[in-house]
DNA sequence: AGAGGCAATTTTTTT
DNA sequence: AATTGCCTCT
């Protein structure tokens, strides 16, 4: 942090363009100076017009919230392809699926009016690290075959779910306690060393107390485990994409020579092998131009506990030297009255380049923080607010133009938080969506299906084998498993193999062999018996998909069950294997070769085509303009992939997914998001729910200044996604894990302009508690008188009162009423004391099953 | 072998 | 409130 302030003065925003001593380096762009005459420089101030056209050697883009940053990269990639970059040598970097769609619209968007619109931009490489590293590995993995604890080229990606399930099994045959060894907090510790470029071996050479050396060992087992399953997870994506661009001289000058020009996008946000990563590609060593162009915003860095490092963009400029520093400081995005508030509160970062954030825009409202009694009340305010926009007033009671539902935004600290402001919109009967696009994978059926695409795409993979291997049964019990796994350690060979030899194992019986030799052959005809696919297995993927739903009998499974239970939401399931079938048909539509380095032409292909039209136009291969490319040669490599590489892209797309990529501008909906998924992305009208100490700020963040800073930029990334209109609430009661607690206002709040936002108290306290005024406001947990037994005490204290007042003649056949749910039939009956529980059958909301020491339950007649 | 009951735990954010 | 894991009963 030290730079930090160094860095301060050199680049301060908004005041011209600024660069640094360091002039730009050779070769300056040749393109139009004048604005007017270019459509690609239109409408841009003069940082932006720099960044835009400042393509060659580095670039360090500055840009506050809401300056235009997007655009700016857009224009860059189109200003790159008008003059005559190939478009197979950009690449540009983002941080989820969602931004690199978009991008790769905008881009074609600008590049629209040209004659070859549909050919000059394709083999553009537009992807988020991940999917770069997955599509890398799948390429060239096979280059460092056989090396220690590499991985092949038809790997699998293991999600947090999977990667828990066998953190689990090896801490249990390591005889540790779960207990003290929570997977989770394991997993975070070896992906914090990953993230530093650690692997087990160094981690534990570094190792020094009993913590750490125990976290050594399980790493370690971890790492073999992973590789046994020719398995990686998240980290391993980056991590393995480092060692290879390292270790083979093949692949990295492949990738050297192929891509020259390099964007990266929430550049703050990058950790430590990303920033490894994008120097191998860059190619500092090589005497090649550093065609690199960060862009970033150290006070929107919101991934520090994810290993996100700000140094990486501090020491832009020492990493790259030479480097032109372009800030972008002018706002584009809100009214001024949101900037003031949010430039108020980020001043209160101590750790932080001071810039100034500005508009020119005039007029726009005070942001409101509203004061609410409880998270229904503060539920209620939102919608009331959102209903008034829609009607065109304000909450200042000023009429504007009438709003729609999809300008509207709720964003939430934690996901638990939705749930009270879905139930209030789902009554009112407002449209709204969730981005959590990553829940539907996670469910029980899905992960089902995803596990046999797996198993068929890597037999080696072992967390996918157990999940299906007797689902549906198979007569596969635990013990013939036990014996497998035995079997096959002893032999140092794979489940999956050892399958093969199921009838030879001893203490398999004929029973479960029977079954899992049923299942090898299923596995052997789906995928060609290894033998591989694509050339003897035909057919379309999504036919793959139906086909292994029902040979497996997987479908049939939860059919069967649906009609057992007549249940709503098992019927739910059948649908959602469904729509795993249309997803693959509509992945295998979108799938496009030309943009998948993984799959598409090689760069000697790509070099050839040209070189090819340059004899034939007797042109030098640099003068030739992409767009010149007859259409024929892109459309041979257009060939359709084989099966067994579509389903590796398909499996790699649904491993990637991020909850933020199911956000849909047209949907005509509210959006709900966490306020991580809803950085880089704008509405006309936000409300920011929760701020409350311990919650935004978070608990955790208690701990450190660091920790604190990095939730006042949360609070800032939220704010600055407002365009016109802002609503921040808190509720002064709030219900988490089942008990009611009494909150205190986030200390944020007291950070923003006094005269900047209006408060309004709505909370209806009466105890005396209740600060007088604003500024009077309490300032820690200690200002206040509140219950200082520990949680289970306190819950105790509430069992032995409460559950059985309205719970008094309670039994099987009762009819009740619940303030919420309405009438309703109790069905059961379980559990004692705080735990007493009834399932109970309501007339309109169906079964739910209650706690009775919390549901406000009444018998009826 | 598998379903279902019961108790204990839950401490953010996510590629 | 919701999830997970263990235990028991069929």
């Amino acid at each position: 942090m030290q730079s930090l302030s160094a860095r301060v003065e050199r680049t301060t925003y908004g005041v011209g363009v600024s660069m640094t001593s360091n002039p730009p380096t050779t070769n300056a762009p040749s393109i139009p100076v004048s604005p007017e005459d270019d459509p690609l420089l239109r409408g841009l101030t003069d940082q932006q017009r720099v960044a835009v056209t400042t393509t060659e050697g580095p670039v360090l883009v500055l840009a506050a919230a809401g300056s235009g940053k997007t655009r700016v990269i857009t224009r860059r990639v189109a200003m790159l392809l008008q003059m005559g970059i190939p478009a197979w040598q950009i690449m540009a970097l983002t941080f989820t699926n969602k931004a690199s769609g978009e991008m790769r619209e905008r881009v074609s968007a600008l590049l629209r009016h040209r004659p070859d619109a549909d050919r000059v931009g394709r083999g553009l490489t537009i992807s988020t690290f991940h999917a770069l590293c997955a599509r890398l590995l799948r390429r060239y993995a096979g280059l460092l075959e056989g090396q220690p604890s590499w991985i092949k080229p038809d790997y699998t990606i293991y999600d947090m779910s999977d990667q828990n399930a066998l953190l689990k099994k090896i801490i249990k045959d390591l005889e540790l306690a779960s207990s003290n060894w929570a997977p989770r907090a394991v997993g975070s510790a070896i992906s914090a060393a990953k993230n530093d470029l650690k692997d087990a071996r160094a981690y534990a050479a570094e190792a020094s107390d009993f913590y750490e050396k125990t976290i050594a060992r399980i790493y370690d087992k971890y790492e073999a485990g992973l590789r046994a399953a020719n398995a990686v997870d998240f980290d391993d994506l980056l991590l393995l994409t480092v060692r290879l661009l390292r270790e083979s001289d093949e692949a990295r000058e492949e990738v050297q020579q192929r891509w020259r020009y390099l964007m990266i996008d929430e550049y703050q946000d990058t950790n430590h092998v990303q920033f490894v990563l994008s120097t191998l590609i860059v190619g500092t060593d090589e005497g090649k131009p550093t065609n690199v162009c960060a862009v970033g915003d150290p006070d929107q860095s919101i991934y520090g506990w994810r290993g996100a490092d700000i140094s990486n963009i501090m020491d832009f400029e020492r990493t790259y030297p030479g480097a032109v520093t372009v800030p972008l400081g002018q706002n584009f995005r809100s009214t001024a009255p949101i900037l003031h508030c949010a430039d108020t509160l980020i001043r209160n970062n101590q750790q932080r380049p001071h810039k100034d954030l500005f508009t020119t825009a005039e007029g726009g409202e005070l942001p409101l923080v509203v004061h609410c009694r409880d998270e229904r009340h503060e539920a209620s305010v939102v919608l009331e607010y959102f209903r008034g926009l829609r009607e065109g007033t304000t909450a200042h009671g000023t009429d504007i133009e009438e709003l729609a539902w999809k300008d509207m935004a709720v964003f939430y600290r934690n996901n638990a938080l939705s749930r009270v402001v879905e139930d209030e919109l789902r009554n009112a009967g407002v449209p709204y969506v969730i981005a959590r696009g990553t829940a539907f994978y996670q469910r029980e059926e899905v992960k089902d299906l995803i596990a046999y695409l797996r198993v068929t795409a890597n037999p080696a993979d072992e967390v996918s084998l157990q999940r299906v291997i007797n689902k549906p049964s198979r007569k596969v019990g635990k013990t013939s498993l036990t014996r497998l796994e035995m079997y096959a350690s002893s032999r140092g060979i794979t489940l999956f193999e050892a399958l093969r030899d199921a009838h030879e194992i001893e203490g398999v019986s004929k029973m479960a062999a029977g079954g899992m030799t049923r299942f090898v052959s299923m596995i052997d005809e789906w995928n060609g018996a290894g033998s591989f696919m694509g050339t003897s297995v035909s057919g379309s993927l999504a036919q793959l998909v139906e086909r292994i739903l029902e040979d497996s009998g997987l479908e049939k499974h939860y059919v069967t069950m649906a009609a057992k239970s007549q249940r709503e939401d098992d019927e739910s399931k059948v649908d959602n294997l469904r729509e795993m079938v249309s997803s693959a048909a509509d992945f295998e539509e979108e799938f496009d070769l030309d943009n998948d380095p993984g799959m598409g032409p090689s760069v000697d292909e790509l070099r050839a085509q040209r070189e090819a039209l340059a004899r034939a136009l007797d042109l030098d291969p640099d003068d030739i303009d992409d767009a010149d490319l007859p259409a024929a040669a892109s459309q041979e490599t257009k060939k359709d992939p084989p099966l067994l590489g579509l389903l590796r892209a398909y499996l790699e797309r649904v491993s990637l997914v991020a909850d933020a990529d199911q956000v849909d501008p047209q949907s005509g909906a509210v959006t709900l998001m966490t306020l991580h998924a809803a950085k880089g992305l704008e509405f006309p009208a936000v409300a920011m729910v929760g701020l409350e100490e311990g919650l935004l700020p978070s608990m955790r963040s208690f701990e450190s200044a660091e920790n604190q800073e990095e939730e006042r930029r949360l609070a800032f990334v939220g704010i600055t996604r407002a365009m016109d209109h802002l609503m921040i609430t808190s509720a002064r009661y709030r219900t988490m894990r089942g008990l009611r607690e009494r909150t205190i206002p986030s200390s944020f709040l007291k950070e923003l302009p006094e005269d900047g936002v209006l408060v309004s108290d709505q909370a209806g306290d009466d105890d005396l508690m209740r600060p007088r005024n604003r500024r009077e406001e309490p300032e820690a947990w200690d200002d206040y008188e509140f219950d200082q037994r520990d949680p289970a005490e306190r819950r105790a204290k509430r069992s032995q009162g409460e559950p059985s007042k309205h719970a008094d003649g309670l039994e099987v056949g009762v009819s009740v009423r619940h303030p919420q749910f309405g009438t309703g039939t109790v069905a059961a009956l379980s559990g004692y004391g705080v735990n007493r529980r009834a399932r109970i059958d309501f007339d309109d909301a169906g079964a739910k099953t209650l706690i009775l020491a919390y549901a406000r339950l009444e018998v009826v007649g």
